[in-house]
DNA sequence: GGCTCTCTTGACCGTCGGGTCTAGTTTGAT
DNA sequence: ATCAAACTAGACCCGACGGTCAAGAGAGCC
């Protein structure tokens, strides 16, 4: 069985094949949804017995929530990035928006998995965990436009669930094969959330 | 078994029954999650045979579809009730959002039963069903709006979508026990909301 | 009493699916 | 060559759960 606290000693072979799993599962996870998704299926589908699975994770519901903390860490890393070191609250935020919503259009059905995660009690906390950063930062930022007068009088923490509500609905809507560019979609966001930020 | 299509004929005493199956699932769809609650708990729950259940209700799956029908309709009701006959499109609004809140408010944790219902294939028809008749008249309204000039110029679906999201966001991270009040919820619903409809 | 139709029981069934286990094979260090 | 550790296969186990069924109990009607 996988070690729990402490990660095991893996070959190049060991690492890839742990890595095939875990793509191949990210793909039916996302695609199927949690319950749908078996293990048999996995294996089956990249091509190996059920003992390689539970050779390199614990659980089916331990490679899920592996799965979210890794990709939720690649949507900071991208949020990061795209902010770099742009210094005016509000365009921080624009640029925080328009690297969302390039994210997750690049990863589309991810989001289905995190609202999925985060309707299923057990993987809550996992998904809040690697969100909470996240969230205290834009929290801070907002808190500090506040300050400075640039944006609307209100609770920091409201706004930033606001525009976080506005970014995963938009997302959710439009962000399909038949629906109009994600720019578009950005462009949209962006306009209705400093719409509702700043002050009138 | 159940009837496919028509109703049963129920006395008095089934009705009451099958209203208890149904409030007492409700209860525990929401609390505990679709998968997360068994047939057999339900059941016991109520504290009745299992054939008892089977006699109602087609299966698990159909008895969730009603619920959800069921309290979709009752949330539509709300909304219409509380609009009533105001005539102005950004009051009518600003009433909807009120509104809603209100009812997600005194029916807390249905929210995530909708919100899972949205992340299972056979459930999203039931759901989108459901809410496509009020998504297109919250359209036609903001569409009439964007028309008249009382709000911002941009596509009335995307509008609508972004509306919803702050609420279903600020509606899931707010209405808690911990939480503030939903009156406070509702006011920065809604000035966050018409920030971002109304022209600047 | 007898007849029917609604309703109830709970043991039982079949399947599904997560997880285990044993008996191996491959790899790589010495 | 040898030995241990990394890896693999897939049959098997077992509990959970949705759903069925035969055998009735209650209630209303003649």
């Amino acid at each position: 069985m996988a070690a729990a606290g402490e990660a095991k000693r893996l070959t190049r072979r060991g690492s890839e094949r742990r890595r095939q799993l875990l793509d191949f599962a990210t793909e039916r996870f996302a695609a199927e949804g949690y319950h749908a998704t078996s293990v048999a299926e996995v294996v089956h589908g990249v091509g190996v017995g059920k003992g390689v699975f539970y050779w390199y994770f614990e659980s089916k519901e331990a490679l899920f929530e592996e799965i979210l903390r890794e990709t939720q860490a690649d949507f900071r890393r991208a949020l990061l990035e795209a902010i770099g070191s742009e210094e005016d609250v509000v365009r921080r935020i624009e640029l925080g928006l328009r690297a969302s919503i390039r994210w997750l259009d690049a990863h589309r059905n991810l989001l289905d998995l995190f609202q999925f995660a985060a309707t299923e009690s057990r993987f809550a906390p996992t998904l809040h965990q690697s969100q909470e950063r996240l969230f205290h930062e834009l929290d801070r930022h907002i808190a500090d436009g506040v300050d400075q007068g640039r944006l609307r009088q209100a609770d920091p923490a409201l706004l930033t669930q606001a525009i976080l509500g506005v970014l995963t609905q938009l997302t959710r809507s439009f962000l399909r094969d038949d629906g109009p560019p994600a720019d578009e979609v950005a462009d949209a966001a962006v306009s209705f959330c400093l719409g509702g930020l700043l002050p009138r």
